[in-house]
DNA sequence: CAGGATCCAGACGTGGATCCGT
DNA sequence: ACGGATCCACGTCTGGATCCTG
């Protein structure tokens, strides 16, 4: 197991050690084999690079390396160097904080590590390679609009307005059913006192955000889908 | 597995059947061996039974069979007949209900079925017998005592005064440290509206209340310690 | 193509109770 | 002797995400 990276320069050592090498690689360091497929094991890419680089596992609403601030992040990229899913930020349950600032997503979002991960079909997992690591802190212009749509979704999550609340809503940040499967509910108790059946549901970044994360660290021109 | 008893007088014929026989006979019907102490497996019997006599198991806070309304409980007897243990009705967390009649504690002690077992150091667990059945409703001399225990504790509980609240209050119902181990606490909020943290506890019955409906059952005289 | 649905590992909570030091 | 401490099983929840139809 390693330990817990003391700063921020120890954690972007570490992953300039690992850029290049393939997952097996990387998993053989920990005497574990990687899965065949992803299916069902959706998570095991993000848990791998957690032991590999020293994330205090399994903490809560915090960020993984707790020390120093940062938050991991895999982000699977297709041929194009695009994100090929959204990410997944934390979980959308009420109450929310009052400002922005106190919010769980910014918590997550301040101070990210976002490990480029190939992510092609006909790649197996195990020969699938780790990209350049990219610290990362939003610029005010998309801490602006993440803000925005954070205060959107909130209030309709706040105000119980469910059946308005699709994932369509927000520009960067949406607002997503997150559960083992459909029929899992939770008990909650709305505004009003009354208590109700509601939906887990999760904050996810689209793609189009983590793109231009993306394409700024990579000094790429924007591409064209 | 055993289906669940449609009917008190199937659930008692059940009892009937498994009255005198040893757990490892009842441990034999399921394919499972019994543990050479209780040490690591505390629940194990109590678990057992439920399983041997189709008990709705992991059901949340509703009665064991729940078809029938009925709780289910072991009790582990001593040579002269006295039960060696007090009895966990139901965890002790706020809120309470306003009511006696609306109360976790008398939802799981309005019908119980208890189920004496054998339980002397010098027995080994599989050789322990099983004894007879007492299906059982608190008297109502019993139901009030009760009551104004209940009472008692959970205004204890929910004004705050912990400091205060020992296992030495309360006549036959008691408050008691509930957990995996005494570092265990839980978030809550208080009657003042401030978070704190408290210790889980539980709600037990004391012996000599449990040893009071074993002596009205088997017509016993009243044994002296 | 992306919104809604789903999958695993590990932590945590609850119900089954008994242990054990003072 | 009993009040405070503890132990297992198992269901649920959370954080890690990707799958998969219309």
């Amino acid at each position: 197991m390693t330990t817990a990276p003391l700063s921020e320069n120890e954690l972007l050592q570490r992953c300039e050690n690992i850029t290049g090498l393939t997952l097996g690689e990387l998993a053989a360091q920990l005497g574990i084999t990687p899965p065949e497929n992803l299916q069902h094991h959706k998570g095991w890419i993000g848990q791998l690079l957690e032991q590999i680089l020293g994330a205090t596992a399994k903490s809560k609403a915090e960020p993984d390396f707790e020390l120093i601030g940062v938050e991991l992040k895999t982000l699977p990229l297709n041929l194009q160097h695009q994100p090929k899913e959204s990410t997944f930020v934390c979980t959308a349950t009420p109450p929310f904080a009052d400002k922005w600032q106190d919010s769980l997503v910014w918590k997550k979002l301040r101070r990210v590590l976002w490990i480029p991960i190939e992510a092609t079909r006909d790649i197996a997992i195990k020969d699938r390679k780790i990209g350049q690591a990219i610290l990362w802190t939003p610029s005010e212009q998309q801490a602006e609009v993440l803000q925005q749509d954070w205060s959107e979704l909130t209030e309709m999550l706040t105000i119980g307005h469910y059946a308005d609340l699709t994932a369509k809503h927000g520009t960067y940040l949406q607002c997503r059913p997150k559960a083992a499967h459909s029929k899992i509910t939770r008990n909650d108790v709305n505004h009003e006192g009354h208590a109700e059946k509601i939906i887990p549901r999760g904050f996810y970044l689209r793609t189009c955000f983590t793109q231009q994360i993306i394409e700024s660290a990579y000094k790429l021109p924007k591409t064209s889908t």
